[in-house]
DNA sequence: GAGATATGAATGAACG
DNA sequence: CGTTCATTCATATCTC
């Protein structure tokens, strides 16, 4: 239950007063950092900003993430790769160790290991793109894949996650944003007042007030993927 | 333009060895923050020399600060500030793709903390920048200084800008609603702190929570006519 | 549960 | 100005 879809992260706040923003920052995916790992190590480390879109479209097979996490991430990837190049450069000048491969703690499946790969396609804006409506079809992912990137990946269907996990819960629950929150509901009349208490006033996202009756029903039902607002009433 | 003649701070020193416990670089205290957000959201976003020089000296009762600091800081607010915009801009332009039912599992948007956020990533240039045009004096802001500036800020006449505050934040007002309220609210950045509290969040009709940073400002501003809704905070 | 470490996020200082 | 780098802050995870 973590996802900061916006890749936010708080770092000082000298708050005046006692609050407390924390907010979780986002938590990679195994997958996504195998996928990530094999992007790096193929050769593009610095992915212009449309391959990060499309990486992170990528990603989001796997769980949500922002273009922000995916940037952040090559550009602290980058930086301490080239720092504890660095310190291994500094730290030891007579004793040229045998050309280290530096395996990185988190992942090093051995079929991830790059050899013999030509990577020159990449920094070059390749991006055929995929701009309409982002992999329609079932799972392809809308590019050619990387490198060295499992196939499993590219279109096994266990990695597409299906549009409808529980269709015998989907005809009865619906999805809904209360406040930014995605909430099932159940379809038909919505007891507001058991789940949210008398005093709030709910609002559709063009600002009417949803109707409710006097046992605090919404009397015609919420709409599947809308977003709703409640606020406190206002005496 | 203008080249800061050297702050403190290298961009390229590998330090072999001999690690240096200095402070590379400037690191400003929180009233220098506060009074460099102030500044920038009153719409002074691109102060020229002498006005930064004056920041500076302002500044300088605080910590030791250069102009370079100061030069630097604008740089990188309005830098950020604007891709932010951009991001948030992109992520809202194209919005009737196809009905795509496409609802996230993995959907915790968690209204939280809209603490600011910035990446480097996206460009696309033009943007009318908010180049100076001379033309109301005498502080248009209505006040000896900044809006929104404690007072204790407010001692020089150095807060008369000299020159004219962001066309956007202009004297104009528009019209939103809050909570299917109609509210006047200036247009640019807007106090959301001072006008509801600090332990508020607000949505835009879509759900997505309005980004403020840590004064409580919203960063984008809204937009006229749109309905938004403020709700408490959930700790 | 205090230190040590890994790493996501942010930001000052440049670079091109 | 957009982009990149180095540094720093913040938090999650692990260990003893």
């Amino acid at each position: 239950m973590e996802d900061p879809e916006r890749a936010t992260g708080s770092r000082q706040q000298h708050n005046g007063e006692g609050e407390q923003p924390v907010r979780s920052r986002w938590a990679p995916k195994p997958e996504q950092i195998l996928i990530l790992e094999t992007i790096f190590n193929s050769g593009m480390v610095n992915p212009p900003k449309d391959e990060t879109i499309r990486i992170r479209k990528l990603l989001e097979k796997f769980g949500s993430v922002a273009d922000a996490n995916v940037f952040y991430w090559f550009q602290n990837r980058r930086s301490r790769s080239r720092r504890r190049q660095r310190q291994v450069q500094a730290a030891e000048q007579p004793p040229p160790p045998p050309p280290q491969i530096h395996y990185d703690h988190t992942f090093a499946p051995a079929a991830l290991t790059p050899n013999s790969i030509s990577y020159s396609m990449f920094n070059s804006a390749s991006s055929s793109s995929f701009t309409i409506d982002a992999d329609n079809s079932g799972c392809g992912f809308g590019l050619s894949g990387y490198p060295g990137l499992p196939q499993e990946f590219e279109q096994n269907p266990i990695f597409c996650p299906a549009e409808a996990p529980n269709p015998q819960i989907q005809s009865q629950m619906m999805t809904v944003l209360i406040n930014g929150v995605a909430t099932e509901v159940g379809r038909g009349p919505v007891d507001i007042k058991s789940m949210f208490g008398a005093d709030v006033v709910m609002f559709d996202s063009s600002g009417l007030a949803v109707e409710m009756n006097e046992y605090g029903y919404v009397v015609q039902g919420l709409e599947h993927g809308q977003s709703y607002f409640l606020v406190p009433r206002i005496p």
